[in-house]
DNA sequence: AAGCTTTGACCTATA
DNA sequence: TTATAGGTCAAAGCT
């Protein structure tokens, strides 16, 4: 599969990303079986039981504000004559569509040449400069799923080290990994799986302070300057995709709360 | 007290 | 079969 098959199905399907919830997922699939159906490797899915799929399952207007890639490339986004999006990894590092997971499969989405191009923006390093490291290494929820790290590894094939999450929602298998720059750019994320549920509503998580804190801090935010620069997703390993119907709902994230409480505690 | 990150050790896949 | 690299585990410590 290649990037371009992509791009001319999200084309081909005319669909709006932002606006379509479910014409979204059809869209999105990349590949297709000559049926409008995508194609699956280890069975076929359930049918999406989602009859309006949220819109966070493509974006909330508060993380595509906070994201300064997104903004900058913001008049490009979506083609007013195809309807292409021209950044699958916006969709990815949003949300995997768990339906066209394993169509993903392998593929990958490499931007840096976009992102270190367009990473002029500071972040809020004044969050980063007075946490302990491991509340800045944190910065990579922006996706607005809980990720717990589970682990950090110096691969040989890149210079910089990769951090290990695992999706927090119970039973998610869904895994990503950030591979994170010495100045704290995120310079790849790799997605594993894909989420089997919807972005949490934080609200309701259990100790959501702590959740809330860790998911919108805003020291996130800086990492989102810089995150998506290159994603990859994996699917491979996707069996589980189907959807269950305990569809929170979670539209937008007001974070100034956390924004504050953030600053409170970070000083 | 719960949940998180850190980090070295361990496990597994691959050449 | 072995060496190496990548991925995961789990105890410790932190917020």
């Amino acid at each position: 599969m290649s990037s371009t098959s992509f791009t001319d199905l999200l084309a081909s399907s005319g669909v709006d990303c932002y606006e379509q919830g479910e014409d979204f997922l059809r869209g999105f699939y990349p590949e297709t079986n000559g049926s409008g159906l995508p194609k699956f490797k280890t069975a076929q899915p359930p049918p999406l039981p989602i009859s309006q799929p949220p819109q966070n399952f493509a974006f909330s207007s508060s993380e595509l504000l906070d994201s300064p890639l997104l903004l900058s490339s913001s008049h490009s986004l979506i083609s007013p004559t195809t309807g292409a999006f021209p950044f699958p990894w916006q969709i990815q590092s949003q949300s995997q569509p768990p339906n066209a997971a394993s169509a993903l499969q392998e593929e990958t989405y490499g931007v840096q040449d976009l992102q270190k191009k367009q990473d002029p923006v500071p972040p809020p390093r004044e969050f980063a400069d007075r946490v302990p490291s491991y509340m800045v290494v944190s910065r990579n929820s922006n996706d607005g799923y809980g990720w717990r790290k589970y682990g950090q590894k110096q691969v040989k094939k890149s210079e910089n080290p990769r951090s290990y999450f695992k999706c927090t929602y119970p039973n998610c298998v869904s895994k990503k990994i950030v591979e994170t720059a010495s100045d704290g750019q995120v310079t790849e994320i790799i997605y594993k799986g894909g989420h089997n549920h919807p972005k949490p509503e934080f609200t309701k998580r259990p100790s959501s302070s702590a959740n809330a804190r860790r998911m919108f801090n805003p020291s996130s935010v800086a990492s989102d300057q810089s995150e998506s620069s290159s994603i990859s997703f994996d699917y491979g390993d996707l069996e589980q995709k189907s959807f269950k119907s305990e569809y929170g709902e979670i539209e937008e994230e007001d974070e100034q709360p956390e924004i504050k409480r953030q600053k409170r505690e970070g000083e």
